[in-house]
DNA sequence: GCGCCCATGTAACTAGTTACATGATTCA
DNA sequence: TGAATCATGTAACTAGTTACATGGGCGC
């Protein structure tokens, strides 16, 4: 199995559970996966070429007076079998990169201020992001009830649920900690 | 601000540090801040040319009978001026991607225990990372007691322990339910 | 009338990784 | 004797992002 592009098992992915355009995809993508997966336009339409090139999806064209034409693209038996294929061979794991953690690092000389509020406004995107996996969580629940794989959707949403809440948790620790020793260091002047 | 090179960032606070050669700075980054931050000879050695050509450092080649020289890199005050403006800028945050999520969201067609395999296994590294940290975080209590930065460094250890902690969890909350909808399959069969 | 939605795509660019090349020294 | 460490660097490649171009329909 060579290097691979892993947008390509994405789509090979999404159409897998129907077909759709580009188009199609990206909105499914922004709703379903964004939180732990993002794809563009820029890649999103010449992967699709090439999977038709492979023989792993089939297109379509549909007219629609009025409408920009839509490239509908279909998975095909191959497709299917590759994206099967790429399912089960081991997770690799990608470098992580944190700008947070690298800022905090390296950041004895700057104002502890500056420090917690970046923390604040981290803590606070975790906030807002576990309100939003409720309500996605909830929509899931009700609109695909008997879909088959609902419970691993819900289990990606858990996943990033249990790390926001680390991540909260982190930095209400973390603030606390830089107020004290700034206090303290106030305390000796 | 132009759209920039975060490696640059990272070499300027590995070089506020301490001055030192392309491979003291990758043997630096693979020991500390390797949980979040990675580096690679292929991307540090030009960056360093481009500090020096920024005058944000500046080189010194050092001769050593049967070594091969050494090229020497300092922070100007320049590059200290650079690397705080940075460090003081609100963090972006780079996308996310989870190959492991992508596989778990779409494996509703792959064998449960090739699921639950590639749970015991994130969670096994997990859980050897926590005690790599554990390591770490002695060494640093030790070694650098009075570093004015020790704080900041243990904080960032102390997200990675949040993170990997909450990462556990829920590897064996997931492993169970998946186990738990595999027996009730089983059972109506 | 303004801006968003639908819809596709390319080109240019930025970033990051891998492979290769070199070669002495030190330690098991 | 073979592997690891010290030490630098380039070239080729892979991946991913952004900006641009186009243009009708629809709702406020």
């Amino acid at each position: 199995m060579p290097k691979q592009n892993k947008t390509k098992y994405a789509l090979l992915g999404v159409l897998s559970l129907k077909p759709g355009s580009g188009y199609d995809i990206k909105k499914f993508c922004d709703f379903s996966i964004s939180h732990f997966w993002n794809e563009n336009y820029g890649n999103i339409y010449p992967v699709l070429k090439q999977l038709e090139d492979e023989q792993l999806a089939t297109r379509t064209t549909e007219y629609h007076e009025g409408r920009p034409p839509r490239n509908v693209y279909f998975i095909t038996e191959k497709g299917k079998r590759e994206l099967d294929a790429w399912l089960q061979l081991p997770v690799e794991n990608s470098p992580v990169r944190s700008e947070l953690l690298l800022k905090l690092f390296f950041g004895r000389d700057i104002p502890v201020a500056n420090l917690v509020d970046k923390l604040e406004k981290t803590r606070d995107r975790m906030r807002a992001i576990l309100e939003e996996y409720a309500l996605v969580e909830d929509f899931l629940r009700k609109e695909y009830e008997d879909q088959k794989g609902l419970h691993l959707w819900l289990a990606t949403i858990s996943y990033g649920a249990h790390n926001a809440r680390a991540t909260i948790d982190w930095c209400d620790e973390t603030i606390k900690s830089l107020q004290n020793m700034d206090d303290k260091l106030i305390g000796t002047r």
